[in-house]
DNA sequence: AAATAATAGTATGCATGATAACTAAGTTCA
DNA sequence: TGAACTTAGTTATCATGCATACTATTATTT
């Protein structure tokens, strides 16, 4: 039984293995012009959200804080990926919906992702992969039980 | 063979544990005044750096940038946790070491991170938690093989 | 209807982590 | 030795994500 690694040592492990995803992710993604969280926010409209979607809504569905997901959404409108339309229904709301451009870059970047993906994952096979995602899941259960999902 | 989960799925996973576990670890020890990255540092220090460390070489071991590293031991000064001390070999240098409150923090942290751990981690076997550490050990290797150990 | 609650989004400020460019100091090599 | 290279650390700027506090609406309650 090591004493070398104390029981939180998970913790970090996932923190370095997100960071340094996010590096390389990000670096890779550079020459299309958007990053790994902004590319996450196009791929979570696509599936949710056809004909628009409200912020506070994409933000609950991604478990983001909704200042958050303002940012990022200012800076994907700024680069044409999104656009802010008024919602009829509600003149607090905004309805936020792709562009052409965001839909041609989120189709473009299946293969690059799926290419990076790869190589982050070389050497772990299919059954291990399901595995840690059920177990990240757990994880990620967890703590939105523990408060983290309060805004 | 569901075509729901997309196989860049568990990079998002990963993403969303490690964003949630530092706002739910940040949030536990507010009291203690430290935050999550702020611990780890002293972690790594009282792990490798008995008598002081440079800065550039503690970048090295935690694998972060030295810019990053430089504003965390910049804020954990203010607090008190830590020193710069002149390397008297080389004076380009500083050694960072731990002050006396430092190592009396990092001393009541055990139990309180221990308990914090316990619970991300309910529901997983000791064999599952030893299996996801091995996986994540492997992506981080290949991210520090894809380039994200340049500078 | 008027007062109160709740909700959508924004503004502000901070912590973390990155890159790029810089200064100062040490090392190598012609 | 002196020029070129390398290394340690900082400054400046950016993206992400958080909390808090605010405005403008909408919904509820009395």
């Amino acid at each position: 039984m090591s004493r070398k690694e104390p029981d939180f040592a998970t913790g970090f492990l996932v923190h370095d293995v997100s960071r340094l995803r996010k590096k390389v992710v990000d670096h890779e993604l550079k020459p299309l012009g958007i990053t790994r969280s902004q590319w996450w926010v196009l791929v979570n409209i696509a599936r949710y959200a056809e004909d628009g979607i409200a912020q506070t809504e994409l933000a609950r569905l991604m478990s983001v804080g909704k200042v958050s997901l303002g940012g990022l959404i200012d800076r994907m409108e700024a680069s044409g990926w999104l656009e802010r339309l008024p919602d009829p229904e509600d003149r607090r709301a905004k309805k936020v919906v792709m562009t052409k451009a965001g839909e041609k870059l989120l189709g473009e970047m299946q293969g690059i992702a799926s290419g990076i993906n790869k190589r982050i994952m070389k050497g772990i096979t299919k059954e291990q992969n399901k595995l840690l995602d059920g177990i990240l899941k757990t994880m990620k259960h967890n703590l939105l039980q523990m408060g983290a999902a309060e805004e």
